[in-house]
DNA sequence: ATTTAATTCAAACGAATGTTTGAATCAGGC
DNA sequence: GCCTGATTCAAACATTCGTTTGAATTAAAT
């Protein structure tokens, strides 16, 4: 095999540590010598560490939100006049996310970094984030209130909101579970992750919406000031 | 009302810094500037920046997770022989640490700052937190598996990862909520969001436990290798 | 072979970081 | 008063960071 491009060797390795150690913990220079590539090649092919960053979650991200959108068009199809099973929705968001970790291109390492930008406070990031993301908060926001007629709009948010953090923790934290626990088995079983994943956040959409406790009964709530 | 002693004032400044942006993106000359106190005063009152982060958290989260672990021996004496109830197991575990937010003394920004512990690649912190958590998680775990009988445990202890990225999510990201939807009515009450969230884990936890692929029914999984 | 552009390299830059130092200031006990 | 310990302060320390520079090297085209 010949001797792989620096360009691709950088955003490589970048992915790697990233993954490890998140994106303020790794520097440059970390990179560098990971790499084996001059400090200033980064600079040259990629401009900055903020667009390395992008560059990194780009790559794998882009093809991964495209496959969503795609299985989510294919399974409107499918359903023809239907709704979209709400299962069937929540697997097209997760499975082209969660496959990456069976991928031994990208390795578990990537799976991680993407539930990692989601707790990042960096603007720039998350701005970023936004952009790439956009179209398939649309897409997706619009297929679950359609899974979920009857739900009221503020609830399917707030409910998407907690479904969102149980995917970022899960990918972020993978390893968590395993010292927390001490069970391992299925670890590397992503099938089996995304099942766990659709059973529990599926039944939360579902769950039945509790009334406010007793003592707020009053119509007007009573305001403190 | 007397000028507060300079400990704690770097302490209460700290983490509100440290809430809005992050452990790593606040230097300690951002947290001096803000609180007028000398540099110096930092390390003659808390010896380092890692120390001061643990001093942080440790203020909010040692009160939080006693109330947590006596709230839940309470709701065991009242349930006599019977098992704890799902709901009031996680109502344990929510309600002592979203009310904070309504505590205008730590006002909103401690919430944030616990729920990005969790995402921090810190390894010290990672420990540390451990350390803080480790008689908390011992407690409810049971808790859960009492609740849930019937459950398979490796399962029960996947819920349970994925209720705390739920939790976590919402700490951290609350504003998130606003920017990807819109919607912030009920921001500001606690206890709503509290019920929220145990109506979507609960019936999380409580979900029924769907069957692998098909594709996989053979007795022994065929290995790739 | 000569020219041209793309790429690599060692070295330095300026800024920011956590930490340490040693003197100055304050507080209270004798 | 004076002394002792606790606290504050300005200044510097040693690293590390992302970034820039300008020359050296490589590769391709004429």
């Amino acid at each position: 095999m010949a001797k792989t491009d620096t360009k691709t060797r950088i955003l490589d390795t970048a992915e790697r540590l990233f993954a490890q150690k998140g994106f303020d913990a790794v520097s440059l220079r970390n990179i560098i010598a990971s790499a084996k590539v001059n400090l200033a090649a980064v600079h040259y092919h990629y401009g900055s560490k903020q667009a390395l960053i992008y560059a990194v979650i780009a790559r794998r991200l882009r093809p991964i939100n495209e496959e969503r959108l795609a299985k989510l068009a294919e399974a409107r199809a499918n359903a023809g006049r239907r709704p979209v099973k709400l299962e069937n929705v929540l697997e097209c968001l997760f499975r082209p996310l969660f496959r990456v970790q069976a991928d031994p291109k990208a390795g578990p390492t990537f799976a991680r970094l993407v539930g990692r930008v989601i707790g990042e406070r960096n603007e720039g990031l998350q701005k970023f984030m936004m952009g790439e993301l956009a179209e398939v908060i649309i897409q997706f926001s619009a297929a679950f209130e359609t899974a979920l007629p009857g739900l009221a709009k503020e609830e399917t948010d707030w409910r998407s909101h907690f479904m969102a953090g149980s995917m970022a923790h899960t990918l972020c934290n993978a390893d968590l579970l395993v010292r927390f626990t001490g069970t391992d088995a299925g670890m590397s079983d992503y099938e089996t992750t995304v099942r766990r994943l659709i059973d529990f956040t599926a039944a939360g959409f579902r769950a039945k919406v509790s009334p406010p406790p007793k003592k707020a009964r009053a119509k007007r709530a009573p305001k403190k000031k």
